[in-house]
DNA sequence: TTACAGCGG
DNA sequence: GAAGACCGCTGTAAC
């Protein structure tokens, strides 16, 4: 049996892997996708070979050249792309990590280095097998010398492999042969002339016919095509040059040693702490023998013994820091005990080796268990769950002064992340790996643990960002605030919404009719590739934009032509109630429960900014701007005897943005309570102030709109239906209107820039990666993030602080109103007609004063007998 | 699951 | 010269 050696083209296989992998990064922010793609194929030639020795190859800088000269003489290639670049000595580490050898020697491309090892190998009777991306290296095939060439497809790494004979049969010539091909027909890609004229086709022809270009030189007279035979004469010395550039050389001058490349274990402790860092989750499976003992687990308890608990809940009581855990799994318990709220066990960590999970059972119901948990609520220094808001119902006791909620931190610390849940923060903050096919007890504990283990990180985490008041203050208290709002819950009208649907419905069809008709055929209007063509290939209506699959049916389009086409007009009014009816009209209807209220979520953990949101269903979208949509909220009521009170912020962002930039004349603009647009408009169009036209005032709200979402030209264009230079001269005034304005914005980016984040007036952060990208749109997305998110977010801290201090009062004051909705910059408060005036001073002090701006925040209000009245 | 469309701030 | 307003959620079609 020979052994075997294989050899891998780092770059080479890592530009690959850059390229077939989408964009991947881990929390850090730090690009993934090459390094992950580069262990795929590692693992799998790994799989396949079984090698007794493996080296991987890098130039010392990428990029190098063969030969200088050339380089000089061609100019110099690209610089890699940073999201690439970084990852280079990111792989370097982890290769070292898995105890892989890694040859890179100054002066020396990686071919050359592969061409040598190669030969010297093959010649102590070793089988090799070359990785490379590259197909120069097919040069290298003999009959114990394969090349493997892997492809990436559709997330598929295929590999090709090529002996000597099987270039001989892809390409016609022999790997020798096929330099001498190479130095006829150039290559752009590796700087190689070539000789013009010659493509692949004449060149495999010429050497297949005469060997080497020597040979082909010294009978350049009977060469084919005439063409080709003038030009190899003319050209002689630049196919010379070719070849020697395009030859690897396989004598460098290097100090390899067989031994080093001895492959061994590369499951190392090392590399697992390197996956798990880089969050390559489907890899670490690799690892699991080697890992599966975990010093933590160890000290995993399960207790069934009533005495025995209330021990640990008395030790427990005394702890500084409690993590606690309900889950559904009871150990399968009788039916018996089952509780209704679904949960079956209580697991609490607070200590490394403190970690106990208690199924209910005969001696402990689930009900002694939630006062158990009460109880400990009520004494620990931090109580830490994950998703507090969720066991508020069976845990009333808990307290935001002393509660800690470890995904609400966990979010603060980095918004931008999909979930945070124990997995997550056990692997992130306590480079805990926890195995998916876990007992449920087993994962009981390491959430319980993790929540325990994590605190204290992350508490010091937030100090360190200057974060841990936003949590303390506004995020915790936050949290029961909206369960509050959450169990409150919005009356409606199951049979007006019903009624108004059936309505809908009834238009629907006749439209429908009508739609067909006119098209003089049916399909469906709800598909936007479906009714493209209809409109524009069958009926062939002048078409504008385009999409990806088809052309573009969006309204802005259907707009233009809706004037000179009837059905499209149709068509307009078709979406929009079929909009109305399956969204608001079916959509909340199945939300409304027993009690005739619909009880939605809000979400505090899902926004870049800091904003909640609102699902299951979504009460922050509820239509308002035209008036058949508005008619929805006639269908949300107050309870018997109530009325709703509605409040809202004027300009609260325009107002943040005038705060932040301290830009005087608009500052004074608001403390003189003047009308922001029809000053904007004056100032940026030039015209006095009472001559302002209605349009000129709302070009200059989109304006300032704009300004808000980190303005572009393109996109005021867009907005305005203006050109680009319009829209540029449009942003120029303004500019030069608020010149603090210009310089607040300006120095934000910078910022974002310098320290890869912004910040809200109350503390709160958002990374910005896309200021790092190498890809224009990326950046000025990012730049676009860095002069919004302050904004946004100062606005959501400061209605955040509003909302605790409104519900706060309503409950100290014993007032029986209640906070029910939040729409971003608007509250709805359910309103006991005896406590109307002063639930509305509550609401307009707490609102106006939640924080104190160099402006001052102005709230409206009004009320009604249901939403549509009180907006 | 992804793309498109459309509702809100 | 590129492709774009910022932040969300839901329903439908089509893969």
């Amino acid at each position: 049996m020979r052994e075997k050696i294989v050899l891998i083209d780092g770059h080479s296989i890592l530009n690959r892997a850059f390229y077939g992998v989408p964009d991947l990064t881990n929390s850090e922010g730090l690009h993934t996708n090459a390094i992950y793609g580069f262990l795929n194929i590692l693992f799998k030639i790994l799989d396949e070979e079984k090698p007794q020795y493996l080296t991987v190859t890098f130039d010392v800088h990428a990029p190098t050249f063969r030969h200088e000269m050339y380089a000089e003489y061609k100019g110099t290639r690209k610089p890699m792309v940073e999201e690439l670049r970084q990852q280079v000595p990111v792989i370097k580490e982890v290769l070292q990590a898995m105890d892989i050898e890694i040859i890179e020697q100054a002066g020396l491309e990686a071919d050359d280095l592969l061409g040598t090892i190669s030969r010297t190998c093959e010649e102590k009777g070793l089988d090799v097998a070359i990785i490379s991306g590259d197909r120069d290296t097919l040069q290298l095939a003999t009959e114990h010398v394969k090349i493997r060439i892997p492809k990436t497809k559709q997330g598929r790494t295929e590999v090709e492999d090529y002996y000597a004979a099987d270039v001989k049969e892809k390409y016609g010539v022999t790997p020798t042969e096929f330099i001498d091909v190479k130095a006829l027909m150039g290559d752009a890609s590796d700087n190689i002339p070539g000789v013009p004229g010659v493509g692949e086709k004449t060149a495999t022809k010429i050497i297949t016919e005469y060997g080497s270009i020597e040979n082909a030189y010294a009978h350049a007279a009977e060469i084919k095509p005439p063409r080709a035979s003038k030009n190899i004469q003319e050209y002689w010395d630049q196919a010379c040059l070719s070849k020697t550039l395009a030859t690897i050389n396989t004598h460098a001058e290097i100090a390899f040693d067989l031994d080093a490349a001895k492959h061994g274990n590369p499951y190392t402790k090392e590399a697992h702490d390197y996956f798990q860092r880089l969050q390559f989750k489907n890899l670490l499976s690799r690892f699991d023998v080697e890992t599966s003992e975990n010093e933590v687990e160890a000290f995993f308890h399960e207790i069934t013994e009533k005495k025995e608990a209330e021990k640990i809940f008395e030790e427990a009581g005394k702890s500084e820091t409690l993590g606690a855990a309900l889950t559904e799994d009871n150990g399968n318990v009788l039916p018996l005990f089952a509780h209704p709220s679904g949960y079956g066990r209580l697991t609490i960590a607070y200590g490394k080796s403190k970690v106990y999970s208690i199924p209910c059972g005969p001696d402990m119901e689930m009900d002694y268990l939630f006062g158990k948990l009460c109880e400990l609520a009520g004494k620990v220094k931090h109580f830490s769950m994950f998703d507090l808001k969720k066991y508020l119902t069976v845990v009333p006791d808990a307290k935001p002064e002393n509660s800690f909620d470890v995904t609400v931190a966990a979010y603060l610390l980095n918004p931008l992340k999909n979930d945070y849940d124990y997995e997550d923060v056990a692997r992130e903050q306590l480079n805990l790996m926890i195995d998916e096919k876990a007992e449920p007890m087993v994962k009981a504990c390491y959430e319980a643990y993790t929540a325990y283990a994590a605190t204290g990180i992350l508490k010091e985490k937030m100090q360190k960002q200057g974060m841990y008041h936003l949590f303390t203050d506004i995020e915790m208290p936050l949290v029961f605030t909206l369960y509050d709002m959450e169990q409150a819950g919005i009356k409606v009208e199951a049979e007006a919404l019903k009624f108004y649907g059936e309505q809908l419905g009834g238009r629907i069809v006749e439209l429908e009719k009508e739609i067909y008709e006119e098209a003089g055929e049916t399909f469906n209007i709800n598909s936007p590739k479906q009714l493209g063509v209809v409109l524009f290939d069958h009926m062939q209506l002048p078409n504008g934009k385009k999409t990806k699959t088809g052309y573009s049916t969006a309204a802005d389009v259907l707009d233009k032509l809706a004037p000179d086409y009837p059905i499209v007009a149709k068509i307009l009014e078709y979406r929009q109630l079929s909009k109305l009816k399956s969204t608001y009209a079916d959509g909340l209807a199945v939300y409304i429960g027993p009690d005739g209220r619909i009880h939605g979520k809000f979400n505090q953990t899902i926004t870049a900014t800091g904003r909640i949101s609102s699902t299951e269903p979504n009460l922050q979208n509820i239509p308002v701007r035209m008036e058949l949509g508005r008619l929805i909220r006639k269908v949300f009521v107050p309870k018997e005897g109530c009325v709703f009170i509605d409040a809202d912020y004027s300009q609260i962002e325009l107002r943040i943005l005038a705060h932040c930039s301290g830009d005087e004349q608009l500052i004074q603009a608001y403390k003189e309570a003047r009308d922001i647009h029809r000053m904007t408009a004056s100032q940026v169009f030039h015209t006095p102030f009472d001559e302002v036209t209605d349009l000129q005032r709302r070009n200059a709200k989109a304006v300032n709109f704009g300004i808000v979402y980190g303005i572009s030209s393109f996109g005021l264009s867009q907005d305005l239906s203006i050109t680009r230079k319009e829209a540029a001269q449009y942003i120029e005034n303004y500019f030069e209107t608020y010149p603090g304005i210009k310089r607040f914005l300006d120095d934000t980016v910078a910022h974002a820039k310098e320290e890869g984040y912004v910040v809200t007036l109350f503390g709160r952060r958002r990374p910005v990666p896309e200021l790092k990208s190498s890809n224009f749109m990326q950046r000025n997305f990012g730049e676009r993030v860095a002069m919004n998110a302050p904004i946004q977010g100062s606005a959501a801290d400061i209605m955040k602080i509003a909302m605790i201090g409104v519900n706060q009062e309503l409950k100290e004051k014993g007032l029986k109103s209640k906070l029910i909705l939040q729409v971003h910059d608007e509250l709805l408060i359910e309103a006991y007609e005896d406590e109307v005036e002063e639930v509305k001073e509550i609401l307009k002090r707490q609102m106006e004063e939640a924080a104190d701006l160099d402006v001052p925040l102005i709230v409206d209000m009004h009320t009604g007998e249901n939403w549509y009245e009180a907006k």
